[in-house]
DNA sequence: AGATCTATATATAACAA
DNA sequence: TTTGTTATATATAGATC
């Protein structure tokens, strides 16, 4: 919003449509970088571009690239079917995952991939010791709100466009077809990155 | 960003850095809001606050809340296991998954449920169409990036602190224990929600 | 279409109550 | 600690190349 305060509704014009688009998701990145930066949060960003066939991802970590890809897998096995009924959906996800299964494994992805997982599990971990000196563990429901634990969150968004679909962008993944960089995301100067090695700018 | 230019790094004072996620979380969903009205796509958000026991969601659509929440799943059950040995992974799922059943399929919530999922898989099948005329079907990763489709995108985002458990969350969201309201977030006056019936303002 | 520029609208750090 | 205010840093719409 500058040079003219733009009517919040949706633009019709197809490429200023575009262009805001670009430009506004590149500040959306650079704002979840800095939130992870400043609080301390450990966070990742998954852009499905509807303009580009390939996802955004900061940061480059492909073990955050495989996570979320899996997650995103479930609508579409939803097709449908009511997400409700969670049993016929997970037998779905198991059809599609033993298509999937001869193409994995890769031993090199495993570090990577488990990366952040250990960070979630090890809070996951912590709280759930705490939380059980409170309540039984039976009816979930019933357990009053744990008393706050100061902890390190963890930031997680994605933003998806769809122009591929889940699956095929899955498949990439499993079979590291994954092109060098599609990060654009040039934060300013003086940004620190605590969390991860393999932060990067490329951004322009 | 103002009145000194932060300096881009952990906060490790506790109460500034509270301020500082706060402010920030809310000018991020707005960021979002007004990506999705101004480009017409359909979005949600979730964040798992760090300070407070519930998440806020964007739009307070149940069915974002719950599919959401299934994402989120995901992670808390692969602890000890590898991400990339995908069977073992969704074995573990099905267990919890049954655990889940019996508490779950409420009539009313179906509808609130599939009502993005409809839409985003209407995307789907319209894309797959697209480009079955295009290359073959068999081996995914060596299929040319299919030509741009123009279509209204899909946004997803979710921001997660970890505070309880996702899987305490998602069972909660399946007993209906959803307090009213936990969103924060007052955007501006000239806002138009397009796609959500339920948007609303809550601020404060 | 994408890269740059610039005037303004917004976001927000530091204060104040 | 929340809320409101204000000075500045940023984000970005529209224009230009």
């Amino acid at each position: 919003m500058t040079r003219k305060k733009v009517k919040l509704a949706f633009i019709t014009n197809d490429s200023a449509r575009k262009a805001t688009f670009k430009k506004r998701k590149k500040g959306l990145m650079k704002k979840v970088s800095e939130l992870s930066t400043l609080c301390g949060i450990d966070a990742w960003a998954i852009i499905y571009n509807p303009y580009e066939n390939q996802p955004e991802v900061w940061p480059n970590t492909m073990g955050v690239q495989c996570m979320l890809a899996e997650f995103k897998r479930m609508p579409e096995m939803e097709q449908s079917k009511k997400m409700v009924n969670q049993e016929s959906f997970i037998r779905q996800m198991i059809a599609k995952a033993s298509e999937q299964q001869k193409k994995q494994s890769k031993e090199n992805r495993e570090k990577e991939m488990t990366e952040h997982l250990k960070e979630i599990n090890k809070r996951i971990e912590a709280f759930k010791k705490e939380a059980s000196t409170s309540s039984s563990t039976a009816d979930v429901s019933q357990v009053a709100a744990p008393p706050p634990v100061e902890q390190k969150p963890v930031v997680e968004l994605g933003l998806e466009g769809m122009q591929r679909t889940q699956t095929e962008w899955f498949n990439d993944c499993m079979n590291n077809n994954i092109s060098e960089q599609q990060i654009g995301f040039g934060h300013g100067d003086e940004m620190i990155m605590p969390n991860f090695s393999d932060n990067h700018n490329t951004g322009v």
